[in-house]
DNA sequence: CGACGGCGAGAGAGCGCTCTCTGGATTGTG
DNA sequence: CACAATCCAGAGAGCGCTCTCTCGCCGTCG
């Protein structure tokens, strides 16, 4: 019924100096209690706290960038490529992670998705002083075409990045030594002829969990030679099982690369009759959704994904505000046993 | 207290003055030929953007939004319980059409997990002036707590509202109609015992598609008693169809109200032995990647689901710009048929 | 008892941009 | 040809905040 005349209702947002003067004070002393700085007499102090109370007031965040120069927001990238795997359990809990950090600080997440047909607005954007920090979550490798911006502006990714890694800020989890110990699970349990659905062969995950899942089945004195490549969904998951069923060679085992293909491993293995984990057993990783939704509930092993994400937001913001930051940082994983192996 | 020495680099942005000088100009000139206000001699605008280039000069957002009293920025609400599910490909994609849009525009897109816990934060954050509009994503009912601050700020919702839908903003399909005209391909195809496995139903999609779902049946003359409610998961579907199973009526077809869902039908279904489509054609809704990666490919309605991001996006920047728009916004569907029905 | 030091609060100068207002040049009109 | 109307670029006042600098006050020391 309303029309709509512009933004609305008057919004009579309250300034600092509106604060000011209704505690009887300057800006400059309101500024310090909001800035919770030091040396303010405690009743002064008080008396600015109900006013601004009263007030109802949020200080003005682009006012404040501008004096401060900073822009208190940091930007996540998504490449385009990785938008349309956006539904990717992964990323979305990355994208979780972070976000529920950044709540309980003074920056603002923005998200940008790099249409790899005009990067030259994206980095102008990011160079431009909007941001304080870039983080950058993806699976691919191609993002590394950021790995040049971190000289100018603080930079963390999410797993190791393909190349640049010694001067790149990231957070992963030790994919070689869990996929290693997810494999043992299999190895160990009797199994002697262990298959694996690997990741892309150009991505660090899809790399070292097929090295971790070698030195398992290499050491347990098997055949290294059941290798199936996907790319880390379902459907490729359940295409690489099906070769490796058609291969007509013995199978008792199976690693997927990630609970995705896992799932649709199972799709292949149950459409084919065959029975998890009696015929094949069945182990994954990431212990995301897809890994209690299926039956029998995926063995696998736990990537703190949301820790991920919180660790890779604290890096960045520890990193703009000039405290020192290790490079790498690897998050612990844990082997969650359940009903497939 | 860190001596902030800033640790990036000497990152010399340039500066509307420095343009200005450049170009010989005053500082409204540069600033009218990069709003491209009207009525700027040509000549001096080419020669102010020259110098613009030159000095890889970008606007500084704060500044800008500051002297606009415009944030120039719109915000994302992922309610928290949303978040938990951020996985869902539909709440990936509205995510990823919003992105697009906005990246042709002068907003930015920023997003906040609306913690329940907290509510006050994001409330004062919204309303201090940080953003121009608010985009509201979940299929949960519960987010209609945002619903009161319409009258503050513009706001778009991804789905009719359940309550207040007359005062809000929205995008959506006829989720209704869809579902009517998805279960007719039941019903023409000779079924006579079409089930239904239908979303919760406190919520819109849940509700309608689960009456266009009736209406069909009705209107074949069979039964519409073969309702069971999931909750969008696949886990949920695997669950609903067994029960639908364990009936032990006759069923011929089902009806899942997203093809998640239908994914969960079809372990369930598969997993008695039964064949798709032969001993029971299953029909989804969604048209996302659940229905391309199972097999049969599954025969559903397609939700131009990056579309409704897209004109959310666009209808939320029509309204911050003070243009009108139609509340309901109503995006069309189609039928697409593929190998499960 | 005067000088000095320390500390807390106020004054005021920007931060980079937009936008209204003004003034001068150009064009149109009687 | 004088005067008004038109147009366009420049001047300058902020937008709301931070932060350095200054000042006034008090306690302490010589």
């Amino acid at each position: 019924m309303t029309t709509t005349q512009d933004a609305g209702a008057p919004r009579p947002v309250a300034t600092l100096e509106m604060v000011a003067a209704l505690a009887g004070v300057s800006r400059a002393t309101v500024s310090r209690v909001v800035n919770d700085s030091p040396s303010v007499d405690p009743e002064l102090a008080l008396s600015v706290k109900k006013a601004i109370l009263a007030l109802d007031y949020t200080p003005n965040r682009a006012a404040r960038s501008l004096a401060k120069r900073r822009a208190q927001a940091v930007t996540l990238i998504v490449p385009e490529s990785t938008s349309k795997v956006f539904a990717d359990p992964f990323f979305a809990s990355v994208v979780q992670g972070i976000a529920l950090f950044l709540t309980d600080t003074e920056y603002t997440l923005n998200m940008v998705i790099s249409s790899e047909s005009k990067p030259e607005k994206t980095r102008s954007f990011l160079l431009g002083g909007n941001v304080d920090g870039v983080l950058v979550v993806s699976h691919h490798s191609s993002d590394h075409s950021w790995t040049h911006l971190s000289g100018s502006l603080p930079m963390v990714f999410a797993g190791r990045p393909l190349v640049g890694s010694r001067e790149s800020y990231y957070v992963e989890v030790d994919n070689e030594r869990a996929a290693y110990s997810v494999t043992r699970q299999l190895t160990d349990s009797g199994r002697r002829h262990v298959a694996t659905i690997a990741g892309p062969q150009d991505m660090p995950p899809g790399i070292d969990r097929l090295a971790g899942w070698r030195t398992a089945v290499v050491e347990a004195g098997l055949s290294d030679g059941l290798v199936e490549v996907g790319d880390f969904t379902l459907a490729s998951g359940a295409r690489a099982m099906h070769r490796l069923l058609d291969r007509g060679t013995p199978l008792d085992a199976v690693f997927a690369g990630n609970d995705q293909m896992a799932a649709g491993a199972y799709t292949a293995i149950q459409g084919r009759g065959l029975r998890i984990p009696e015929d094949i057993a069945v182990v994954g990783f990431d212990d995301d959704s897809f890994a209690t939704s299926v039956t029998p509930a995926l063995t696998t092993v736990h990537h703190p994904i949301i820790e991920l994400g919180k660790k890779m937001a604290e890096i960045l913001v520890d990193l703009i505000e000039g405290r020192p930051a290790q490079r790498a940082t690897m998050l612990p994983t844990s082997l969650v046993i359940r009903d497939s192996a």
